[in-house]
RNA sequence: GCGGAAGGCUGGAUGGCCGCGGUCCCGGACGUGUUCCGGGAUCGAGGAAAGUCCGGACUCCCUGAAGCAACGGUGCCGGGUAACGCCCGGGCGGGGCAACCCGACGGAUCAGCGCCACAGAGAACAGACCGCCUUCGUUUCGACGGGGGUCAGGGUGAAACGGUGGGGUAAGAGCCCACCGGGGGGCUGGCAACAGCGCCCGCAUGGCAAGCCCCACCGGGAGCAAUGCCAAAUAGGGGCCUCGCGCGCGGCUGAUCGCCUUCGGGUGAUAUCGGCGCAGGGAUGCUUCAGCCCGAGAGGCCCGGGUUGGCAGCUUGAGGCGUGCAGGCAACUGCACGUCCAGAGGAAUGGUCGUCGGCGCCGGAGACCCCGGCGUCACAGAAUCCGGCUUACAGGCCUUCCGCGCGC
RNA sequence: GCGGGUAUGGUGAAAAGGUAUCACGCGAGCUUCCCAAGCUAAAGUUACGGGUUCGAUUCCCGUUACCCGCU
């Protein structure tokens, strides 16, 4: 699906190419790749009461933040790892906007129980503070 | 009224704000592409979507059919179905006062083999421990030993070679009789499973086939991550194996060439060519038949290397749902009309906040109700599609039936 | 998603219908001045729930958990 003729600026994934599914929204794009989530996972994390956040900066040109989301099966059931990355990717779609940086992949990752359960207000400040901390300067 | 049985339906409702996926339409951008951006319309999880336990469709192994062998499955009878291990009806056996429920329910002398631990005398062509009866011998007159008859009683065991009662006997025994049970063949009813009736046989011949097996019937294997196409990239590979690259016929058809011609054609030839036929090859463990393909190369296996992109398959189908009519006890079938009802791809169908509703607890008031507060609202999420089965499931609703009690 | 397999003391394995066995480990006792070695005894609903059978770890059905393969 990729064009030949689009400009091969990225080092994973396809910049320019359209977002896809799950979460349009300008300047965020979603990781499908194994080493991205890979990558991600090496860099920094900071766990909260809902989930952990795992962040990292491409440090390459391209401006768009990445976002993954990751439920595994000590989740729950279907339904269960369904709802939690349904409530990940909606705190996401709010916050990662303006706090995001550009040209960073985050990955969040459910928790059993805590990231269905936990007030909505408080997961987003979860995720508010989680940046903070994953933003600040390593030690 | 209480307790129970069977069948079916449902699986919260509604609103605000912010969002997601498919299809169609409109507008814009430039990179003119099934591209991107914006807007609108419309559709968007289940009864089990689950487990993956059966049956199919579909795709590949060239297709289909038949037989044998091996392996696997099913297992009372009849029907339904595309098919089934499913469903319906019936039979038989068991449970329940009943409504009703449950059942892997072919074959164990009449094919064969195997196993039946421990206990017990004996566990499968029976056998004789304690006993019982009889006889002979010895005798210290208590009994002991040998022979014969016998299996009712004892005890063991999951199971002991028909059961109960009576007659009979030295003691006993289907030895004889009655009833029950069993076996055989017959008649009647039924498509059948099977049932009923009367006759004959005193009748040793157990259990296990979810042990091997026998009988009947069914089944080739793999699976949508199948499979096909496009693009990119690396190699432009290596090794092994099988069959062949041919012979002959001008028999048929075409081409070509020669001759004749009334110009419709006829006739002959094949050095050369295409097709057909005969002969060769094309997955299964083997064989056969039919079809199809191949024509000078074809096919198979293994190793090595690259990619982890896109498109198709992908949702219209033995379809579902609704209504009506007809056939059938029913499962189900036929006809007519209407409707189209998710198609994603790190995977949409939501997030959040209220209101109503159900349930539980607490308080006021009270014991029918009412008000307020708090908590909670099952099992569970399509992934190629369909028919079943199994398993999970809060609460609610409807219909029919049975037993007991009370009233009329 | 599609397909396949396994489950037995703490761990790794046997048992082929008839009293669940072996090795290591753990803890206890004996032995020794102490340790090691040695000896002794102990620990299991055979993953769970049903069925067949007189009897099931074994045979059959269902459930659960774990593992593996396929682009």
């Amino acid at each position: 699906m990729t064009p030949p003729e689009a400009p091969e600026t990225g080092t994973d994934a396809t910049p320019g190419s359209p977002v896809p599914a799950v979460l349009s929204c300008p300047g965020l794009r979603v990781l499908s790749k194994r080493r991205q989530f890979l990558a991600a996972a090496r860099a920094r994390r900071q766990g909260t009461a809902g989930f952990l956040l795992q962040a990292r900066d491409r440090r390459d040109d391209d401006p768009a933040i990445g976002v993954g989301f990751t439920c595994s099966k000590k989740v729950g059931n279907a339904v269960a790892r369904n709802r939690a990355k349904r409530r990940l990717r909606e705190i996401a779609r709010l916050e990662l906007p303006d706090l995001g940086r550009p040209g960073w992949d985050y990955v969040l990752i459910g928790k059993a129980g805590e990231t269905a359960a936990r007030d909505f207000a408080d997961l987003r400040g979860d995720l508010r503070h989680a940046l903070r901390k994953v933003h600040g300067p390593e030690r």
